[in-house]
DNA sequence: AAAATTTATTGACATTTATCAAGAGAAAAT
DNA sequence: ATTTTCTCTTGATAAATGTCAATAAATTTT
């Protein structure tokens, strides 16, 4: 395994868990990937443009942001192991909605479109796990519209530090406020209350 | 075309205009499925039980809810040339947390998980297809996620206008509010207000 | 290190929506 | 057709959360 980059070897070991990809997959899988550095706070997708890419996060913190009316709402956030993209603008190639930002510095590998589409031309085995990644997304799709749905803004809370523990203490406030849409004034009460108890 | 059930021309024909299917995979695919009549407030999926089927919408509508704390929540709103199905459970084959209900009688065509896994194995070819459809169907959900964010309860009831409005009539309305997450009376009200205007 | 900017906290108050309750209307069952 | 049950409407009130504002804390820039 030494021609593989090892900042891409997390990628390739889950794909290769879901179904072991043919050599040849694997080879040009791996070789359309660009490794980049990209600083934190920086708009690697902006709205209004097509969203041609698939960012991989091989570390770092991500954001997907949209205007609605005169609030900026973040509508997700990506984490190191996952696939960061603008899913409406990318499966049918028009203007995003959204836009996607880093928060934390990142290392990314970046793989186009055109080499997607590709691939899943020419390596009819490649659509399975495309399509069990897709499935997989929207099942954490559709858990975060059930969280958009409980009660209270405590509870909407409590689902976001049960799912992104990890990374809390890396998102400012204000964005996590947004992604539960809840303002960040009873955020900040929420937490004060969870602190004396 | 006269081998082919009338009723799942709809379906068959939106899959064509994805990508050709072949002659096998159309015919097996098509002989796959049962054509099902089910009554009114039926339930097809109970909570709990893992769904083993996906149901393809001939004609009718029908709504997933589950139970969040003491009440009923609406989750999905189904209607004609839809495919319906409780994704969490299906695509992992784990215990549903939604049941899948009928509003109106129902023609319904069903095929089963295993059927679907078997064409999946035997014909590569329509992983694509799924693919593309799953795609399709987190974009719709991605919509809803979005309209869950909408400001007030008034800019909620737009969106659900706007998006089902051939079937808003039939829908009773404690589904629409526990949908769009507000209450009845809540929904009773803006909707009193609208006539008015 | 200091200044400037951004973000978070806290209080006071306003607004929206939920809850409760009672009656009207519609649908289903007998 | 009548009764029963369920759903919808409307008003009164309560609760939760949003908004505004002022300050504190943290972060970024110089």
């Amino acid at each position: 395994m030494q021609i593989y980059n090892e900042k891409l070897l997390p990628l390739l070991t889950m794909l290769n868990s879901m179904q072991q990809m043919d050599n040849a997959l694997q080879l040009t899988l791996h070789n359309s990937f660009e490794i980049v550095e990209v600083p934190k706070k920086t708009i690697i997708l902006q709205e209004g443009k097509i969203c041609t890419n698939v960012w991989y996060v091989v570390k770092g913190l991500l954001r997907t942001y949209c205007q609605i009316v005169d609030k900026e709402i973040t509508t997700r956030l990506m984490h190191t192991n996952y696939l960061a993209l603008a899913p409406g603008s990318y499966f049918t190639q028009t203007a995003s909605t959204e836009t996607i930002q880093t928060i934390t510095n990142c290392t990314l590998a970046v793989i186009t479109y055109n080499s997607m589409q590709y691939l899943l031309a020419t390596y009819p085995q490649f659509n399975y796990h495309n399509r069990l990644l897709t499935e997989q997304y929207y099942y954490k799709l559709e858990q975060r519209l059930y969280m958009l749905r409980k009660q209270d803004a405590a509870a909407k809370y409590q689902f976001f530090l049960k799912n992104y523990s990890t990374y809390a203490k890396y998102i400012p406030q204000k964005y996590i406020a947004s992604f539960l849409n809840i303002s960040p004034e009873t955020l900040s009460r929420i937490r004060a209350k969870y602190k004396k108890e």
